[in-house]
RNA sequence: GCCGAUGUAGCUCAGCUGGUAGAGCAACUCAUUCGUAAUGAGUAGGUCACCGGUUCGACUCCGGUCAUCGGCUCCA
């Protein structure tokens, strides 16, 4: 940690405790939770019967103000644990005592504003004066050391800086990224929606986000097949015993849609795998066979809780661009390390920067425990081999087996789970699938599941933001624009745009009788990636004039100079 | 699922303490044929999310449901 952000960490954490003073002072009977910095500024966890409204937020921040203005001193003090417990029941602090008692520490320490105290580890800034630039932002809900089974305590979050130009310039980040949302964007760039009398969660897309689906698709499927994979297709039903054998009925039951079928149960996927291994198991399988890659747009539907659904991002429907790898133990690393190959190259095609977690075992697991140390180790293995910098995540893996899970960074510095490459040692016993070795006898393959984008939909939601909506051209639904200036050019007009539809470019050809400057606004208002504008002068030099969107004006060039630079473009 | 907020025309939003609704943009029609981010005029468009209650009367008050938003928990 360097020291500026420990400082600012610090100047969060002391406005944490200026906030809480404040609380306290406001509304009767307050018992603290925590109240820590975090990456973008702080918050605090109160359990209050008055319930926190957007408009008390001013009144906080008011009362903030006048806390700071006294430039208390923010004093430290060491207590004896057991008296530190003492200390805080008396104060009817029962979240603090709770929090003591878990403490190991013979001594603990205390921090004190006016008449404020907090256990805390501190550090703080030495007088509340020092707090100068700050801001509370949203109020929420968070279980008491974030656990389902406890209390709901009430949240305000805020921010800190250490001056008010900073503070604006961070409020101005969220706004601008407030305008890249995708859910935002999707709207305006007339994309994808979601309807309330549909169903949540199930995303429809549009004609032109899906042509950028397509786009994506057919991007994915020419590189699968490069690498190996064969295409397959399945079913979105199945009977209920395909996902029985898999163990998904099991472990993964709330996550399912179940229905009835001729008084028989049968399920909707809510994941590819047990479709691909049965088409792997139609047939006797040579070791020579493998390894055998089967690759499909897979759409799953998998129930999430309501509260959780978020534009494209978290959704109940979607497609993966999954595969399912079969191949013989021997091969395993080999087929991981080609599995991360693709995914560089995927990621680097779109410009996103990554994050490599090791997922490692969870709690509730299928398996034996050494089978998953194998396999984490196979892993870990190929990582460190390719030199790949990673984050283990014990804990993380899902119930079938480790992962490497692949984090997308966006614009915004966020991160997105896309990629995941899974081990998975139990389905292929499970299903009892085997190939016959060069001994004549069977053995048990492994199975990789992996998935490049993860989903479709929570990839082009991350790629709408990525992008702020301005497509590179070979991804843009609209790549260009024909814009003639009146009537009489329209003639031409069509000419260019037929030439360029013959040599595959998406065009659309504004031929309203508007002025040339709302066609050119509307265009830009579309992130259209160019524009071209056709008038007497062009029609009479056999030319367009190109404007690019977001730049301006180019200047005059043939249909053969446009068509070439934007063929080096893509 | 949990806590809180929100739901008015295709979109963005007005509508004070109850008397069934407006604006801008978009759409459509007409005029205009124009040189690099909005030409003008007109027309049409709403069971005020849904269901129930209170009331002579509900977009407005109350209850429930659904959905969205900010979080928590959980996840691709």
């Amino acid at each position: 940690m360097t020291k500026g952000t420990q400082d600012l960490e610090m100047l969060r954490h002391s406005t944490t405790h200026i906030m809480a003073d404040a609380v306290m002072q406001l509304f009767p009977n307050v018992k603290l939770g925590i109240g820590p910095a975090i990456e973008n500024g702080f918050y605090y966890d109160f359990d209050m019967e008055h319930v926190l409204k957007p408009e008390d937020l001013p009144k906080i921040e008011a009362k903030m103000k006048e806390i700071i203005k006294k430039n208390l001193k923010f004093e430290k003090r060491e207590m004896d644990r057991k008296e530190a417990i003492q200390f805080f029941k008396e104060k009817g602090q029962t979240y603090k005592v709770e929090l003591l008692k878990k403490l190991d520490d013979a001594n603990v320490t205390i921090y004190q504003h006016g008449d404020f105290v907090d256990l805390c580890k501190g550090p703080h800034v030495n007088f509340s004066k020092k707090i100068k630039a700050f801001k509370l932002l949203s109020i929420a809900g968070a279980y008491w050391l974030g656990s389902e089974k406890n209390k709901m305590l009430q949240r305000i979050y805020g921010t800190a800086f250490p001056t008010k130009e900073e503070l604006e310039k961070y409020l101005n980040n969220l706004e601008e990224a407030h305008k890249r949302d995708h859910r935002r964007l999707g709207k305006e760039l007339d994309l994808f929606s979601i309807h309330e009398e549909c169903g949540a969660g199930f995303v429809y897309w549009h004609p032109k986000g899906a042509m950028l689906r397509s786009i994506i698709e057919e991007f994915l499927k020419k590189e699968n097949l490069k690498r190996g994979y064969e295409f397959v297709a399945i079913p979105h039903i199945a009977k209920i015993d395909l996902f029985q054998t898999s163990g998904h009925t099991g472990y993964y039951k709330e996550n399912m849609y179940f229905m009835e079928i001729d008084k028989q149960d049968y399920v909707i996927k809510p994941m590819n795998c047990p479709g691909h291994i049965t088409i792997f198991k139609r047939k006797l399988i040579s070791y020579r066979d493998l390894p055998i890659r089967y690759f499909e747009f897979g759409t799953v539907y998998r129930y999430e809780k309501s509260g959780v659904l978020h534009g494209l991002l978290r959704v109940r429907g979607f497609t993966q661009d999954d595969a399912h790898i079969f191949c013989r133990p021997d091969q395993l690393m080999d087929e991981i390390h080609k599995v991360i190959e693709f995914v560089d190259f995927v990621m680097k095609k779109f410009g996103y920067e990554y994050k490599v977690i090791l997922a490692l075992r969870p709690e509730k697991f299928v398996g034996s425990p050494e089978s998953w140390d194998h396999a984490e180790e196979i892993l870990e293995e190929v990582l460190k081999k390719n030199k790949i910098d990673y984050e283990p995540e014990p804990g993380g893996g899902v119930f079938y087996g480790p992962k490497i899970d692949i984090k997308l960074k966006d614009a915004l510095g966020r991160l997105w789970q896309g990629p995941t490459i899974q081990v998975d040692f139990n389905l292929p016993e499970r299903f009892d699938l085997t190939y016959t070795g060069e001994d004549g006898k069977k053995h048990r393959p492994v199975m990789i599941h992996r998935a490049i984008l993860g989903s479709l939909e929570r990839f082009i939601g991350g790629l709408i933001e990525h992008y702020g909506g301005n497509f590179p051209l070979w991804l843009a639904p609209t790549q260009v624009a024909i814009l003639p200036l009146a009537d009489r050019h329209n003639e031409y007009a069509n000419n260019v745009a037929e030439e360029l539809q013959k040599q595959d470019f998406r065009v659309t050809i504004d031929t309203r009788s508007e002025k040339i400057g709302n066609k050119i606004r509307n265009a830009e208002v579309e992130k259209i990636p160019y524009m071209l504008i056709i008038g007497d002068k062009e029609m009479e030099a056999k030319k367009v004039s190109v404007r690019k969107h977001g730049k301006g004006d180019l200047g005059q060039k043939s249909v053969k100079e446009i068509t070439a630079s934007f063929v080096k473009e893509l």
